[in-house]
Parts: C-alpha cells; sequence; structure tokens
DNA sequence: CTTGAAGCTATAGTTGCTAGAGACATTAGC
DNA sequence: GCTAATGTCTCTAGCAACTATAGCTTCAAG
C-alpha cells in the first residue's frame, strides 16, 4: 500500500491533483489509514498513470472519464473508446492549423520590424491591424490549454 | 459615439467580454449617457480591435497589457515590444512541436487499435502504458522531480 | 521522544471569459 | 403618446483543470 506521495511521484501528478481527482469522482475514494491518511494499491496506481498518461495526450477529464468507464468493460467493442481517440485527433490537428498560421503570422511580424521607435514598429502596428496579416487566423479558439 | 453593443459588433467582441476588458483595465473607463450606458469613440474601437487582434494571434492579456502601454509611448524604442512578440512565437512554436508529436501518437494508436473488445483495444492500452508511445510527448512543466 | 516532513480539510485564486437574474434605457411600430 | 421589444446596467456565479494557502494531525527518522 501506498500514500499518495508516492503514488504521486511514482505517476508523476502531484498531490493536490490527486485529491482532486478524487473529488471530482475520476478516482474512487481511496482506502484510510488507522490515521485517516489515504492509502493506495496497484489499480490505483494504474488507473492515475491512464489518466496522466491521457492528460499529456490532450484528453478532457470528461473525454478521460469515459475511457476510464470502458475500460472498467472489458467485454464491451472498442468502438467508443476509438472514437473517442479520433475527435482527440481532429482536435489536435485543428489547433495544429491555427498554431501554423499564427506562427507564420508573429514571424513575419518579428522579421518586417526593423527596430526603432514604437511609433515605426511594425509589431504595434500589425497588431492594430488584421488587414497587414497574410493569413487569415481569426477563428478563434481554445489555442491555450495544452 | 458608439454603444457597448456596435463596438463589439465592430471588432468581433462581445459585449461582456468588453465589460470584462474594462474591470480589468485593459480599457479605460468608458464615458457614459445621460442614462448611464457607456459611450465610445474612434480611440477606444481602435484599442478594442488591437486586443482583439492580438488575443487571435495568441497573446495573453498580461502581454496585451504591456504592449498597449508600450503603444501609448510612441517616441521609446520597440525593442521590449518586439521581445514580446518574439516570446510569443518561441510559445506558439513550443507548442507546436508538442501538438506534433500528440498528433503522431493518436495517429499510432487508432490506426494499429483492430476493432474488437476493449481487452484488445489498442487505444486503451496504450492510453495505460507510455512505454508504447513512439515519442516522448509529455508536459514540461507538470514534471518537476528532486 | 522529539522534530520535521508529509498528510488532512476547507477555502480561495488562476485565465479569459460566459451565463444568468432583475432592473433601467432606448428605440420602433402603431 | 404608448407599448413592446430590444439593449444595457450591475452583480454574482460558473467553466476547465488545477494550484496555493492556512491551520491542523499523523507519521517516520534520529
Ligand atoms: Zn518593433
Ligand atoms: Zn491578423
Ligand atoms: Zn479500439
Ligand atoms: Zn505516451
Amino acid at each position: 500500500m501506498l500514500t499518495i506521495g508516492k503514488i504521486g511521484a511514482q505517476a508523476g501528478v502531484k498531490v493536490p491533483t490527486i485529491r482532486y481527482y478524487e473529488q471530482i469522482g475520476l478516482l474512487p475514494e481511496a482506502g484510510r489509514s488507522a490515521g485517516n491518511q489515504r492509502l493506495y494499491g496497484r489499480k490505483a496506481l494504474e488507473r492515475l498513470a491512464f489518466i496522466r498518461h491521457a492528460r499529456d495526450l490532450g484528453f478532457t477529464l470528461e473525454a478521460i472519464r469515459d475511457l476510464l468507464s470502458l475500460s472498467d468493460n472489458p467485454e464491451q467493442p472498442c468502438v467508443a473508446a476509438d472514437a473517442i481517440a479520433r475527435a482527440q485527433l481532429a482536435e489536435v490537428e485543428r489547433r495544429l492549423a491555427r498554431l501554423t498560421a499564427l506562427k507564420a503570422e508573429l514571424e513575419r511580424m518579428v522579421v518586417q520590424c526593423a527596430g526603432g521607435k514604437i511609433a515605426d514598429c511594425r509589431v504595434i502596428e500589425v497588431l492594430g491591424d488584421h488587414s497587414l496579416c497574410s493569413t487569415d487566423h481569426r477563428h478563434p479558439e481554445s489555442e491555450s490549454s495544452p
């Protein structure tokens, strides 16, 4: 049996994050020691590692919740799991396309600026006027998460 | 003079977002009509469009705050503005690299799964074991070991 | 047996908004 | 002029997915 700090270190997840996962029902309530401290076994560690890995791959906690409940029923067909993975792939491809456009725009900005006064700064100028951009990088969506 | 809904439509920013920007000091407090409604002029519209464009390019509000205060001093050198843009470019490139690895991993997962039971699902299997991955796609910030 | 690290609960903060409630202002049609 | 529809006002709360703090209790090493 491992303490919360130990599985945290093993799975690469911070202690408060593990408690958070338990709080939102992603991890089952852990058993407790005589002194009320959480104790985990091998199954809990595997589950936590699964969550961590899926988070690393950009899945939302909601998607992970579904994946976990699927993986708890090994006899079911895996179509649903594959669909979640394909949706995540599509999402990653969307972000990739957007970031590629952003990169081009930012490169143009920094390359075109000759340095000098703010009044002549190409960065400031372009930021103030999208028509100076070379691509249509609009269409706002999550650009921040992973 | 434009109402909040009008500049919102012109700049492509939702009304509550404009009020939020004012609240956090990104936009100056707007003048008011006799009936206490916000009124905006051309300068405010330009400032809002600047913010919107910078957001579209992925800048944080904190970076935008700095860019705005720089652009308010046109005689200053633009080194600081260029540095912010280059930092943003670096950030975009970092995300791009990570998303590219993620895309490869997700593609591998969905391609390798033959369909069938969850017990044999490659998606579930790989999510449970990072050593089955072909790249090191892990999130850098989350990993800080002593 | 003491001390310091690790654990506990509970609350609040982060970022960049978005949604809702309930009251007031403005405008269009009649 | 009047009414109805829309627009705007303030305020609060909520989203994801944690992270940080405060003030305790418990555990393990020396
Ligand atoms: Zn410049
Ligand atoms: Zn642009
Ligand atoms: Zn499968
Ligand atoms: Zn992996």
